[in-house]
DNA sequence: CAGGAAATTGAAAGCGCTTTGAAAATCGGG
DNA sequence: CCCGATTTTCAAAGCGCTTTCAATTTCCTG
């Protein structure tokens, strides 16, 4: 059923039906309620390509997803954060579209959409320190927000992100109020913008306690449970191991607690553990009281947040660029406490 | 830069440059070279929804994912699968677009997908023990696969699914032959066919090996590490505790390792455990020596497959269902083994 | 070199919708 | 009851592409 017959079973003009169901003024109450009746009926929705060529709208966002070549990941956090911006697309009525893609086709990939107007904007995942992205997507015609950052300036582009250099110098000063010393990082891929401020603000942390980084104390890897393992245990064979860990995912979490455990060290006693904390629905940091003193940072809500905001510079493609930073919480739980005696805290200052 | 102006470029018609690009025979070797160097160069792509218009097919395939409305939850497995299904579209020209819905408005939803004709057709995720949308699918005139099956009759539709029934049959049998005779299930949600499935390869076995099943021993949960986790410090708790678990995922079986750690068992002496396995990319299951002995069932090419398949229904529409159930492999690992002494396996038969 | 066949190009209609500009119907006031 | 103002409806153009059918050009053969 298209909108020519649905107008000929009423007797009425396209034109008329077309306004009618679109909310148009200028037709009467009691045409509209047929025309409503009869639509309903009929089963009729107005075909999407169509009226997508006639108002010059696609009422699509699209959403490019790197997966990463080298181990060919999917990350989970995608999972959730996509479930938050469907939620605002449902609301307004716009389609989400998922583009899967190597670095190798990136490129193509960008100017493809830009070119064949499927979608109204776009929303970037995943952006690494460098990054040649940037220039390509503001030579493409299309909205866009980012979601986290590129490395080199930061205005000039929609964005979205946490603060996840602050987050980490927080969770860092934490511990080393503790009284820890050797606070080790098992990062993400430092390639990614996310993992280097993350970095940063440990190491301004560490500078800011008068503590010297050291090498050894800082891994970057993708962030799996197995990976969180293999680095725990290695840390934990070092000739002078750290005493307090800080993690860029739960799911690594799950992999250094294993390896604690293996190693019979009581968390929060013997060894402490922050880890940052997406929120992920699968991966719900124990009940009432955390297993993981975490910073938390629900990516469902970034989501939310990143869809909303490409909306709105839909709705008002000259608005000056718009940016949020997050702040994450930094919830207390039971996976941290004082730096174990050998080191006797208590002596310094 | 549209068709028009290409072709006003180019001193020819819309329909020469039209054909040049889309490959037909009746236009010369020359100008097709022309027209090509010409769409290069101006980085021409065709509008999809005028294409779509024109031709009748919106070249996108949508995925519509049930968001459980209980714990709002995005089941992990679906980026794998949808990285899969990608990699396909991707190599077809095809997009992907994504619908997430509780079960509220899926009706609705199915019915908007059919009306608007935006896809070409549907991949249907998660199906139910009872699930009112296959007629709903039917109704609407789409192609569509199942990932999956529906409870009831299995024919009448296409759909991919691994052999739930006899893959757990399989790991059932394979504990009962190692002596267990009290083997528990940590199920997903029995009201996903998935799981009912499991359920029934499980008793299945127990059954064949003339062992009874106890209510006390069979759970079924979303399958966060959370909930293995406590299942088993719960099933642990029993004064008949099992000496074998089966579970539905590497995710919940990371929460059944940590119990049983924690509760001072050795995986694969003091206790056993049979992992479903996904081989989801944030969970790989140890290097070359398994960890968990594990059903492998790479849910990433089911995505594949599932794409090949509903690509192969849309260009033959009339074409018979098609069905393909594929087998889990049985891969052993590090946490299984004989059943403890207590039990005096060797004393039977 | 004529003439028909084959190869190549083009004009125009159509896909299903929105929207402009014009026409028809309705209304209110003198 | 008539006329201008206001509502309500409609015909037709246009969005950017494909495709049918017709026109033109090129080629080959006698």
């Amino acid at each position: 059923m298209n909108l020519r017959e649905l107008s000929q079973v009423l007797g009425l003009s396209q034109t008329t039906v077309s306004r009618a169901l679109n909310g148009y003024p200028e037709v009467s109450e009691a045409t509209r309620q047929k025309v409503a009746a009869a639509a309903r009926k009929h089963n009729y929705r107005p075909n999407t390509r169509a009226k997508g060529l006639a108002t010059g709208r696609a009422m699509a966002i699209g959403h490019v997803i790197p997966v990463s070549s080298q181990h060919e990941v999917v990350n989970p956090v995608f999972a959730d954060f996509i479930a938050g911006a469907g939620e605002i697309y449902a609301r307004h009525g716009y389609d989400m579209m998922l583009s899967l893609t190597g670095n190798r086709e990136e490129a193509r990939l960008y100017r493809d959409l830009g070119a064949k107007r499927s979608v109204d904007g776009i929303i970037v995942h995943a952006p690494r320190v460098e990054d040649d992205r940037l220039d390509l997507l503001q030579d493409i015609n299309l909205p866009f927000v980012v979601h986290g950052r590129f490395g080199g300036p930061t205005d000039g582009y929609n964005w979205l992100d946490m603060n996840n250099r602050r987050a980490f110098a927080r969770a860092t000063g934490f511990l080393a109020e503790l009284g820890h010393r050797r606070i080790a990082l098992i990062n993400g891929l430092e390639s990614m913008d996310f993992a280097a401020r993350r970095r940063d603000g440990y190491l301004e942390a560490l500078n800011n306690h008068a503590l010297s980084p050291d090498p050894a104390l800082m891994v970057s890897h993708e962030m799996t449970e197995f990976n969180g393992y293999d680095a725990t245990l290695a840390l934990l064979d070092l000739p002078c191991p750290p005493t307090a860990l800080l993690t860029s995912s739960m799911i690594s979490a799950l992999g250094v607690r294993r390896a604690c455990h293996e190693r019979g060290l009581v968390m929060g006693r013997d060894i402490s553990l922050i880890s940052h904390d997406d929120d992920l629905s699968y991966f719900r940091n124990g009940g009432r009281v955390p297993d993981f003193t975490s910073l938390r940072s629900p990516v469902r809500d970034h989501g939310r947040r990143a869809a909303e905001m490409l909306l709105r510079v839909i709705d008002d493609p000259d608005s000056t660029p718009i940016t949020e930073l997050l702040e994450a919480e930094l919830q207390i739980g039971l996976s941290t406490g004082p730096a174990p005696a050998p080191l006797r805290p208590a002596r310094q200052g």
